[in-house]
DNA sequence: TGTACATCAGTGAACGCGCGTTCACTGATGTAC
DNA sequence: TGTACATCAGTGAACGCGCGTTCACTGATGTAC
């Protein structure tokens, strides 16, 4: 067998498996400590094991990396959206599966969202685009996902998008809230996980009510 | 005339007048360019037009100067929160008129919304603390603003401080928003300005159905 | 399967630079009389 | 108002350090035959 097809698992290649631990460095050192811009490209390559040198084989400077790991970062999450979609789900628990689904998610990939907080605003101007444009992309998904509810039938989709954008901004507050948590604390993350339905739940009353202007 | 009142216009000493300029210079390098965390003693110091070892007659460190800016910038909008509530406000306008004053206080103290916007989540441990502190605060302010409400008579002061955070929560995304703008941008700003709007009423909306729970 | 060889990934020394912090100093400021 | 003096704020030289980037190199990997 010679051909590979795309979900065949295949030993990366050396220059494969450093680029990702470089990748991989980087996540855990902004996990750790400082922010990524904070971050010098000789910590990298250590932590990576490779010398500092070994860093321009695969990116042109830090900034192309912290790209990539944008790049990444929404790619798992993209794909956990595509997956709760297809499932669909019983309307009446809408709200409380999508925030568990979703912390769940958070807690179990806590390097990836910890990136992407700490670099939405203070990354470089290229990264800070990156993920601007990632999130604003998420919120015309979520808005063409409420509009299949018939629910929404009476709101426009530009008002659907500015709903979303409030259910969109609130969930990143609650992401931010999740991560600053203590690693072991259940006690809280339920307390920051039941505001945050009863806050969805508002908003839903909210976007019930609301009538787009004809 | 010897004796001061509060009130009184002082000459500042050297020493104060240093320190701000201190403080200035890391306000004016942080809105320019990089993030806080990123700013170096020296470069702050040159800014300031004195020599680096000036720098510790006032701050032990870059840390106690980002602790000195957090309080000045909450400083500023705690102010500003005082005197929009003693004003009162026609109870039909109270979403448009609150989302002016401070989309345009917003602009007119960029530096210091981008300063706190920036360090909020990659700054280091203690200045993060201070500004979670700080949001906090104006969340349970916020929270008893509502309560004056007669609309809310139904609502559990918890449930209106979820609120209360929901709000917060969502106007920090429209400051973020709103200094992510080219400085000249009317349009968009008036945009934006709507959205949140919008959104608060959905908000609204939502809060005026919501029943607490016995 | 075995070999020859081109390409690709990692090495290690070297560079100049800006950094935070120390120190002993000097000159400015403000107070007591 | 004028003077003597203590305190306070700013100076400038020096240090060791980690940084990004360059370069010519070597050894590993994978391909063509």
């Amino acid at each position: 067998m010679v051909s590979e097809t795309a979900t065949e698992q295949r030993r990366p290649s050396r220059g494969e498996r450093t680029r990702q631990a470089l990748m991989n460095a980087a996540l855990d050192q902004v996990d750790r400590k400082g922010s990524f811009s904070g971050l010098s490209l000789r910590q990298v390559a250590r932590r990576a094991g490779v010398v500092p040198t070994a860093f321009y084989r695969h990116f042109p400077d830090m900034d192309a990396l912290g790209l990539a790991l944008v790049d990444s970062s929404f790619r798992a999450l993209r794909q956990l959206m595509r997956e709760t979609r297809r499932a669909g789900m019983p309307e009446k628990q809408v709200v409380r599966e999508s925030v568990a689904t979703y912390v769940r998610y958070v807690r179990a990939n806590p390097r990836h969202f910890r990136f992407v907080v700490k670099e939405r605003f203070s990354g470089s101007p290229a990264i800070r685009d990156a993920i601007r444009r990632e999130i604003r992309l998420f919120v015309s998904e979520l808005a063409t996902d409420l509009s299949r509810f018939p629910l929404f039938d009476r709101i426009s989709s530009d008002d659907l998008r500015m709903i979303a954008g409030l259910t969109v901004n609130n969930m990143t507050a609650v992401t931010e809230q999740i991560l600053e948590l203590p690693d072991d604390d259940q006690e809280e993350e339920v307390l920051v996980l039941r505001e945050a339905e009863q806050q969805l739940r508002v908003i839903l009353l909210g976007a019930m009510q609301w009538k787009s202007r004809e």
